[in-house]
DNA sequence: AGCAGGACCTGATGGC
DNA sequence: TGCCATCAGGTCCTGC
């Protein structure tokens, strides 16, 4: 599932290769991918744009384009946004199509049809209620631990749902919150407001460390997630509890649990977390 | 108000 | 072999 390390690898991917490109045409094959404007509005009226730089808020992809629209992309759990210097024999999970100019193709792919895609001005990202509700960047200076502990206190709930709420912190999700709470020490299902000062900061300092590893690693597959050129992630082989139940804590030997929190799957170290 | 759980989707997996 | 149930998870929506 695209998680910050992999939106923002496939952002990098792509900010290398869409830059100047002209749309000749958009195809779009699932129109209810499209959730701003219409399909065919987007068919019509995207050609004759250029991309100016490509960005990333949270898990959102932002494409901009010259005359000031920008393309939104929301990838949820399978969703891919693949560049390719020709055209392909594109599979059927292939919902929509951004042909350029020069013979380049960007496919938008998505086995289980959640990902989302709008096409507006700027001024208008508070019609998209998950980017405009979206907390600060994690990796930013906004994010700081005094913050994460004022969000702790006033939260009844626990830690693990307080880190997957993106009005929090922006950008996390099942893999790096399993993650950086077993680096921090920190059992999932606590409650938000049990963390004592020392602990958010450990809690801070490892999501922003976990983050930053993912990122240099090109995030991670499990597997559907690929980056713009088609291919995995690394990090896998460097998650220490995540999909690892059964097997040992690289840090103490413990078996690894599974258990349910917030309605999610999550994989902790009885020994390590407490 | 704030949280839990269902809906949205499809493919992989396991039981019978 | 084939059928069915279950699971996976990000976000929105509903209901408690």
């Amino acid at each position: 599932m695209p998680e910050l390390p992999e939106v923002e690898t496939i952002r990098s991917g792509l900010e290398c290769v869409l830059p100047g490109k002209k749309v000749a045409a958009v195809e779009v094959r699932y129109p209810q991918a499209v959730k701003t404007p219409t399909a065919q509005e987007l068919q019509e009226k995207l050609p004759g744009r250029t991309v100016n730089a490509v960005r990333r808020r949270g898990k959102y992809l932002q494409i901009f384009f010259n005359c000031g629209t920008v393309l939104v992309v929301h990838l949820r759990m399978t969703g891919r946004l693949l560049f390719s210097p020709a055209p392909q024999n594109w599979d059927k999970h292939t919902h929509v199509l951004f042909y350029f100019c020069d013979g380049s193709v960007l496919a938008f792919h998505d086995v289980r049809k959640f990902g989302t895609i709008y096409w507006l001005t700027p001024d208008r990202f508070s019609e998209i209620h998950g980017l405009h509700t979206l907390g600060p960047e994690p990796l930013s200076a906004d994010f700081t631990a005094c913050y994460l502990q004022e969000q702790a206190k006033r939260r009844k709930t626990s830690i693990k749902s307080l880190l997957l709420d993106q009005r929090v912190v922006a950008g996390l999700g099942n893999i790096y919150a399993d993650e950086a709470l077993h680096r921090a020490g920190i059992r999932p299902d606590r409650p938000a407001t049990s963390l004592g000062a020392g602990e958010i900061t450990a809690l801070h300092r490892s999501i922003r460390a976990v983050l930053q590893e993912a990122i240099c690693f090109r995030g991670t597959t499990m597997s559907d997630y690929r980056d713009a050129a088609g291919r995995e992630g690394g990090f896998r082989e460097h998650l220490r509890v995540y999909r690892r139940s059964g097997l040992p804590c690289p840090c103490c030997g413990q078996t690894i649990v599974r258990t349910v929190v917030g309605g999610r799957g999550t994989y902790f170290c009885p020994r390590c977390q407490r």
